[in-house]
DNA sequence: CTATTTTTGCAACACTGTTGCAAATATTTT
DNA sequence: AAAATATTTGCAACAGTGTTGCAAAAATAG
C-alpha cells in the first residue's frame, strides 16, 4: 500500500484527483505504462494536456520514471514501488516484447558500472532490450 | 571511403540520389544524427516522407542503426563505419550530452551480456547514457 | 472564509509518423 | 538503346504527441 499524498505532498504538488489517480494507476500496475494506457485507466475523462502536463511535472519532480522505449512509445513506472528501498534511480533494464509490447522492468539485472572516456559525466541511464517474452513464445 | 553502392545493391534497393546523399551524409559524420540533421544537410529540397521512407527501409535492411534517445529524439548511424569488422549490430552504449545534444557511440563500452528471464528472448538492445560530453564541461 | 497560488481545459500550432495514389525515376528485358 | 516493368518520389491528408498561452476552476494558505 502507498499512500500518494505523502508522496505528492513531498515535493509541493497540489492533491488534485488526476494525479492521485495517476499514481494508484501505476502503483496497481506491475507493468510500466504509457500515457495513452494510463489515459485509458483513468475515471473521468481529462484533459490529455492535463495528463501530459502531469505526467511531465511527476517526472520531473522523481516521482515517476519515464523509459523511452522507442520513438514512438515511452513508458512510466513508479520506481518506490518497483525498486526495494525507495532507492529512485536503481539503474536496471527494461524489456519490450516486440509482439505484445509489454514492457517489464528487470529489476535483478543491473547492468555493470557504465566507464565513461575522461571528462564526461554520467546523469542517467536507459538501457532497453527488445525481444520476445515467454507468454508470446508460449505462444506459437 | 565506402562504397554506397555496393550497400544498397546487396539488399536490392536501387540507387537513387537521396539514399546516396543519406549514406554519404553519415559515412562523413563521426555523430550520431537525426533525420532532421540529416534532412538540413541533404543537397536538394526532398520531401519529408521520402527522407522518412528511406530512413525506415536502411534501417530494416540492417545498413543504419537508428538509437533511440528519448521520445523526441532518434538518431541513426551507418554502423559499418564505426564497428571496426563490419559486425552490424555490435552492442554497444550509447552517450547524449544534454547540454549540446550530440550522440556519440561509445564503441568500446561493451555491456555484458544481458542476461533475460528464463523464456525469454532477446533481438535487440538500445542502452543510452546521458551526460555531460568533455567539451560541454569544459565551457562551464 | 477569503486571498493567493496552482491546476485544468480549451484552442491552437508544430513536428513526426503513416498511408494511398499518381507521376517520375530506376532497373530489367528484349 | 528503347520498351516494359518495378521501384521510388512527391503530394495530400490524417493521427498522435509535444507544447504554449490564457481564462476558468480548484486547491492551498492565511
Amino acid at each position: 500500500m502507498m499512500q500518494t499524498e505523502k508522496l505528492l505532498q513531498n515535493v509541493r504538488l497540489s492533491q488534485t484527483n488526476m494525479r492521485k489517480e495517476i499514481l494508484d494507476i501505476l502503483d496497481d500496475s506491475s507493468l510500466a505504462l504509457s500515457m495513452n494506457e494510463i489515459k485509458l485507466r483513468l475515471k473521468s475523462n481529462y484533459n490529455r494536456v492535463t495528463l501530459y502536463r502531469n505526467l511531465k511535472v511527476l517526472t520531473e519532480k522523481g516521482i515517476l520514471h519515464q523509459i523511452h522505449i522507442d520513438r514512438q512509445d515511452s513508458k512510466y513506472v513508479l520506481p518506490l514501488k518497483t525498486d526495494k528501498a525507495g532507492e529512485h534511480d536503481q539503474e536496471h533494464l527494461h524489456f519490450k516484447c516486440l509482439m505484445c509490447n509489454e514492457v517489464k522492468c528487470l529489476t535483478d539485472q543491473h547492468p555493470e558500472q557504465v566507464v565513461l572516456p575522461e571528462g564526461y559525466e554520467k546523469i542517467e541511464v536507459n538501457f532497453v532490450v527488445y525481444g520476445i517474452c515467454r507468454t508470446c513464445k508460449n505462444k506459437n
